[in-house]
RNA sequence: UGGGGCAUCGUCCAGCGGCAGGACUCGGGUUUUUGGUGCCCGCUACCUAGGUUCGAAUCCUAGUGCCCCAG
């Protein structure tokens, strides 16, 4: 039987690419874009948001092109929810959202995917650069694997494990890297468990944007082939979040004092939303050396500037944990793993190299030491770990730890 | 007001007779479906007035301001 797909059609070339493959594919397809922002009618948000009037436009024609349907959903009301409401609030908290990891979360592999299953398609498809595939499959294909050395060998065991405990029980699902290293969304993908990975697919996984991607979008004539990549925060175009926010709130955000590490006064801040751990530039004080941002103090309105050894961090503690692995093997594996800890790979922020750690299951979350000090540990932003580039689970990192 | 020291980019320092150099800040760009980091490019300065010299930020004199020690 024909399986029926949904495609998160955000107008670009990559979500058009992959309603173009899953096609070829023999997959009965249909097109949907999201409405995620609240502009005054549909459509007329500045270029470079979610959807512009103009992306809106682009995903139609792509569909009609293809001769598959498209619908535009309403989802504003979830976005504002889900996800704007959350990275305002985190902001206000001293902390640094990552509102794309909620997206995806509740709305394309939320919102999206229960709409998609309510109206009989078996599986929603975006244009991520992720792979998703069965544990056999992953495990069979290993040996070719790209990794960072030790924490590659780890990942090996770790599978292996999770498929011997398993047993041969139903099929588990593993979300790995896309083969463009570039372009990898792994990380942005760690909230997808094992029934939305049974329920996703992400064709582009296996192909280079550049190389492949784009050609394929030229071949096929779509309009958007040559598109600039989307980046930065869809509901803020002109990437003024500070603004946004004050905006939000109807008011401006009070100044405060910008502190040494002794708490010495060095200046004043604007509001201590627009600044984030590790951030270098903005701070408006000169030094010797440059100074970084190393504490954000909410309650007291404090930014406090210090040295990059100040930024290091042995470990954290995650909070809102999610498992992409099977939950309840995990879970077992961090038992039989106690004091020791489970060895993965941790990713603290997007882009960032996967560096070895230990997971620990404690009683208020979960806890990384880390193999070697990481830099700038900013809470809010999701912690992702990996057994090689599988994607085991992730969190939000609560606070690091010295 | 006795003695000593210092006055150079917005900030901190280098240059001590031959077109003023760096770091930090700031601005721009690049990277990136978060923020940040990183990388690239750029910006602005010799306290004032005389003098010595072919030539002075650099030497001399005076003035002004600041600092330290003696009070």
């Amino acid at each position: 039987m024909t399986k029926r797909v949904l495609i998160a059609m955000s107008g670009g070339v990559d979500s058009s690419v992959t309603a173009y493959l899953l096609k070829q594919r023999g997959y009965e397809c249909a097109g949907a874009t999201m409405r995620l922002t609240c502009s005054r009618s549909f459509g007329d948000d500045a270029p470079g948001s979610c959807c512009s009037l103009a992306d809106l436009e682009d995903a139609e024609a792509v569909c009609e092109r293809l001769g598959i349907p498209w619908q535009a959903l309403d989802f504003r009301e979830v976005f504002s929810h889900a996800v704007i409401d959350t990275f305002v609030r985190t902001y206000e908290a001293g902390q640094t959202p990552n509102p794309c990891i909620d997206c995806n979360r509740y709305l394309k592999f939320g919102a999206l995917l229960d709409y998609a299953r309510d109206h009989g398609f078996d599986a929603v498809a975006t244009g991520h650069y992720g792979r998703i595939r069965t544990l056999e499959k992953t495990l069979a294909i290993r040996p070719e694997a790209s990794g960072d050395g030790q924490s590659a060998e780890v990942g090996v065991n770790l599978l292996a494990d999770i498929a011997k405990r398993a047993g041969a029980a139903s099929p588990i699902w593993t979300l790995s890297c896309g083969a463009d290293t570039a372009k990898d969304q792994s990380y942005v993908l760690y909230a997808l468990d094992q029934e939305r990975l049974a329920h996703t697919l992400l064709p582009l996984g296996g192909l280079i944007k550049e190389r492949d991607v784009r050609r394929i979008a030229r071949e096929q004539g779509f309009e958007n082939a040559a598109k600039r990549d989307s980046q930065g925060i869809c509901f803020v175009p002109d990437g003024d979040f500070a603004n946004y926010i004050e905006q939000r709130r109807g008011r401006a955000l009070p100044e405060g004092d910008v502190l040494d590490t002794s708490g010495a006064v060095l200046g004043r801040h604007r509001g201590a939303i627009r600044y984030t751990i590790g951030q270098r530039k903005g701070l408006g004080v000169a030094s010797a050396h440059p100074l970084y941002v190393t504490a954000i103090d909410a309650a007291a309105n404090t930014v406090t500037l210090g040295t990059p050894e100040d930024l290091l961090a042995h470990g954290l503690v995650a909070d809102d944990w999610l498992w992409s692995a099977p939950a309840a093997i995990m879970e077992e594996l961090l038992d039989d793993a106690g004091a020791a800890g489970l060895a993965v790979g941790a990713k603290i922020r997007y882009h960032h190299p996967t560096r070895p750690a230990r997971l620990f299951w404690d009683a208020g979350g979960m806890r990384l030491a880390f193999d070697e000090p990481e830099r700038g540990i900013a809470p809010g932003q999701a912690v992702v770990i990996y057994a090689g580039d599988v994607v085991l689970g992730g969190g939000r990192v609560a606070q690091a730890l010295a």
